[in-house]
DNA sequence: AAACCCATGCAATAGAAGTGCATTTTTATG
DNA sequence: CATAAAAATGCACTTCTATTGCATGGGTTT
């Protein structure tokens, strides 16, 4: 089992005690974040600091970020060797319309989507909304 | 062959000079439209009404409303006979990352996603995102 | 003609995202 | 350990999109 801190090195990332307290709010939520829902977790600190150090994350791609459409990026952690570049290895995300949480599918990968000739596919953003499991009952 | 004005008519929206003009706008641009893109189009009139034209046409549902990932919300006429909300009936997105500009796909429709037990899909988002055919060559 | 509804215009605000620069903290180097 | 360099943090400010309140005015209805 990694450390965090070999999680952050692995990835060339320098420890440092904010990096560390946000990377264990994203593993410790079981759902997208946006920036303001980490704001409000550390109101002692800068929203820049933490607008950076999210966005440190998602270049060096511990971090995946979510357009579910909302109009409001979230957050959220990559699986262990997960490469978001990598079209195929692509989950899609559930939003509800509910409680406006977002969730990661990670084992619902986003089916072959064929597009017209000349149309060059690079990157596929899937978003399904509806009611989740905790708001359908 | 319908009208402009019997289209609004039939979905109950007041025919304006100005209604016409940006649904004569959007009939004849190829490709979704911003905000701003019409803005451009139409520099006499005020921001405002075109926002709440372009919302009208949406809430009316002559008009869907693209999220390509972007940040900006982008417009385009519905399909005759399109139902936008209806799940089965919605067609894929392209957004170029080249010329950025955002395409329906109307002979694409969204192919049947599965999610997991509990959840309850209503509605898809799915755009493709590389190169039109336009910047493949 | 009068009353009313609704589209339009103007001004202001909200809210997310991003940037420049000063300061502090960490790391590297002798 | 002392010092210089590099990187992270904090504060202020800006940009850009989206949205709302309120006044005005044109068209519709009775
Ligand atoms: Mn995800
Ligand atoms: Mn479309
Ligand atoms: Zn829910
Ligand atoms: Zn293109």
């Amino acid at each position: 089992m990694e450390t965090i801190e070999q999680v952050l090195e692995s990835k060339n990332i320098r420890v440092t005690a904010m990096r560390l307290l946000i990377y264990k709010f994203l593993a410790e939520k079981q759902v997208a974040a946006t920036l303001s829902d980490i704001e409000k977790a550390f109101e002692k600190a800068d929203r820049t600091t933490l607008y950076r150090t999210v966005k440190t994350f998602v270049e060096k791609a511990i971090v995946h970020q979510i357009d579910d459409g909302t109009g409001i990026t979230k957050y959220a952690l990559c699986e262990q060797d997960c490469s978001c570049e990598i079209e195929t290895d692509l989950h899609l995300h559930f939003h509800c319309n509910n409680c406006n949480e977002t969730i990661c599918l990670t084992d619902h990968k986003i089916p072959k989507i064929k597009v017209p000739d000349g149309f060059i596919s690079e990157q596929i953003n899937l978003v399904v909304k509806g009611l989740c499991d905790k708001c359908s009952a």
